[in-house]
Order: C-alpha cells, then structure tokens, then sequence
DNA sequence: TGATCCATTACGGGATTCCGTAAGGCTGTT
DNA sequence: AACAGCCTTACGGAATCCCGTAATGGATCA
C-alpha cells in the first residue's frame, strides 16, 4: 500500500472527502495543498529529506486568486514534476471529460490514473489506487470506452496552434504571413491549406467553422 | 432565517460540505438530493404538502448516469420550479463562469443569487444567503464586475439558433434554405448575412470562425 | 391616402476559402 | 546518378463569405 500521499485541491471539501477515503484505506501519511505551487514544494523538499511521496493526486485546474502561482494548474505541475521524477505515481482527479485531454495527460505527462469526479468518484479513486498499487493504469469507465475506441489522429502541436490562430480570427493568409516572418514551416498559404483540409477530414467538419467548434469541444484549443 | 432548504448537488462531498455550513448558519430543516428530478419532487411533495422549501441552491450540471432524468441539469430544473413558483429563492452554486449563462440565469429564471464553485465558495454562499434573507440579489465577486460591465447585447434565440447551425457546418446558403423549408424568419441570404454580421460587431469577431469560437467560450452554444 | 419607419430581401463585387492538379525540393535507396 | 517517396509550394477555378447599396413590403400615424 501506498504509504506517503499528497491531495492538491483547490476546493476545501472535494480535498476533505479525498483525505477521508484515504484514511479509511489505511494510508499512513496524507498531506493536503490548495494551491499546486505549494505541491511542488512539498514533493521537492520530500525527495530532498529522501522521504519521496508515493503518489500525487490533483485535480486540473485551479482557480485563480490573489496568489500569483508558477505552476496554475495542474497540466503544468505535472509537466514539471515529470522532469524530475518519472517514477512517483500520479492519479489526475478531475471533473475534465474531454478525451483529448486525457489522452495528452497519458501520453505525454505518463500519469498512471485519471478519475472522473462524479457521483461515483471517490469509489473510482479507491479503485484506481489499488489498481495502480498492481502496477496497472487506471481509467475512469466515463472515459475509457472513448480513449480506447476513438482511433488515434495525429495531431500536432503544429495542428494545435494553426487551429488556435484561425479560432483567434486570423485568415489562413494572416497566418501565412505570420509565419513567414518567423521562421515557422510550413508556411506557404498552400500547406496552410492542406493541413486545414486534413483536420477538416479527420474530424468529419464540413468547413474550417465547423472544425473550430468540434475542436474546442474536444478541449484541444 | 430561512427555516427549510433543499441542496442539489451530485457530489457527495460538496453536498456534504455545503449542508454542513447550513447547520452552522443554525438552519433548522435541511434536504440533500443528488438528482434534479429528486428535487423537483421534493419541493412539489413540500408545496402540497404546505410546507414549502424557502431557498433552494443547486448545482447547474450533474453527471449523467443509469437514471435518466426529465430534468437533466441545473436549468432545466430551475426552468420547471419558475412554472410554478416565482417567490421560492434560488441560489446557483457552480463551478461555471461564463457571463452569459449567469445572466441568463437572472434575466430569465430570475434566480437570487450566483455563487462561483472556489476556494472561498463556500463562504460566498454564507454571504450570499445573508443577502438574499435582506431581500437582496447576490453574485459571487468573480462574475460580478464581468457581468455589469460588459454591456447588455441583445441576443436573441434566432441568433442562438443562427449561430448553432453555423458551428454544425451548415453555410449560410444551407440555413436560408432550411430556414424557408421551415417558415423561419428572415430566411433570406441577405438576412442571414446581416444577422451574422452584426453579431461580428456585438462579440467583435473578425470573420464566422473566430465568432464560434468566442460564443462557444462565452458557453453561448 | 400618403408619408415614414423598419425589417426583410435582392443584387453585385471583392475577399477568402475550398479543392484539385502540378511543379519544386529534400532524403534515402539502389 | 537515377529513382521513388514525401513534404512543401504554386496556381487556377469554383464556392462561399463579406460588405456595401438599393429595392420591396408591411405597419403605424397623421
């Protein structure tokens, strides 16, 4: 079992609820944050005291307040947690349902379980604990089916910001331009072109309009 | 003080945290459901029953599952309360920011307060209760100076519509037609362009797409 | 009835997107 | 060197969008 964990939250009762399943999984040491700047200290200083922290559990996004973090949310906390340490455990707890999110947090950030908070979402946390104390990934059932179907595009960063460009109001010329001024390849209107008409296939849209809407539905812009 | 209050809320945990804060503000008689169809039982159940609730606060989404519900989410249940009861206090508590779904919360439900799912969001519901009891309206800190500044637009539902057949991949040709076939007015091309055009201005949008994407941001469509 | 206002429709032209075909350039293989 | 394969670029035409201006038609009011 899991024998050091920490909970970063932001909201005070979903991080209660989670110590409170923890303690009743028997877990020895749990330590809560609220912010993810703090979390990145705490796992720091642990791997410092040689005390490293079995496992992380965060949420995705937290709100904003007076305090400026370096690390908002948590994509970006995990993101440099990983630099580190590829090894500690991480479960994502989020109320996110969007696959391609998911998918990026798998592929690129390797964490080992992603929850869905619903009604059921404490239960599935446990489930992902034990599952990933075998060894094994963890994947909420609200999500699974549709990771696991939708077959794999090959989308790129490249594809992410043209789309972000376009959604940003900026004809395919504009950004033809923009790009030849910065060394960005391709950047002929042409390419430009195409590739828009690739996404425009892959993602079943009649038009570039239509490609915006599905691809912010998706949470990929 | 108000004597008799429901929660809507599926989360187990927020549920519990919120109703805890109830019992410290010394409300006598507190419900707990987790489906928007309890709700709307209970508070039917109470009315007959003539022991009305005074306020209730509800969550706005709820995570689908096995039990299909007439009224699936927060507004469609606040939508059917408003039919019969137009003096029952209501209280949105919801992680949702964007603008125009909380002012159509007020405009057309007439709900007495919003309070944004945060850090502080449990305290801000204290708040807001107090307030509401004055006989005032209140709105979380987060949404507020969003939604007094940003001047009035006024969006109607053809434009809703407009703007949903946009983002479906139907040109603007396709919806004349569709808008004739079905006896929607104006149905003109021409109309459909001006239409377009002006919501362009209202959201300053360079072309269609960047206009999807801000009405999809603005959680508009 | 005539004047006015306002919403809808019509039309034309320039800009942009969409889509096919083809040429140019780079890489790796034989 | 010659070739194939792939990516990038170029170009042209049709469709669509964008944006004026102007005509039509209905409602209201004097």
């Amino acid at each position: 079992m899991f024998k050091k964990v920490l909970i970063a939250e932001d909201m005070e009762d979903i991080n209660k609820g989670v110590f409170a399943m923890l303690n009743e999984l028997g877990i020895q040491e749990v330590q809560q944050v609220q912010y993810c700047d703090d979390a990145y200290m705490r796992i720091q200083k642990a791997r410092l005291d040689k005390k490293p922290f079995d496992l992380l559990i965060t949420d995705l996004s937290f709100k904003e307040d007076y305090r400026t973090q370096k690390y908002p949310n948590g994509p970006d906390l995990i993101e440099r947690i990983r630099q580190d340490d590829r090894d500690m455990k991480i479960i994502v707890y989020s109320i996110e349902d969007k696959i391609q999110v998911v998918k990026k947090l798998f592929n690129s950030y390797k964490i080992n379980g992603y929850v869905c908070k619903t009604r059921r979402g404490l239960k599935n946390l446990s489930s992902a604990i034990t599952d990933i104390m075998k060894g094994k990934k963890y994947v909420s059932p609200e999500v699974d089916n549709a990771l696991s179907t939708h077959s794999d595009l090959d989308i790129n960063d490249y594809d992410i910001a043209l789309l972000s460009h376009l959604s940003k109001g900026m004809s395919q010329e504009e950004i033809s331009d923009y790009y030849k001024k910065n060394n960005i390849s391709p950047a002929s209107l042409s390419s430009i072109e195409k590739r828009l008409n690739k996404l425009r296939v892959d993602f079943n849209a009649n038009n570039a309009i239509q490609l915006i809407a599905i691809v912010k539905d998706l949470g990929l812009i």
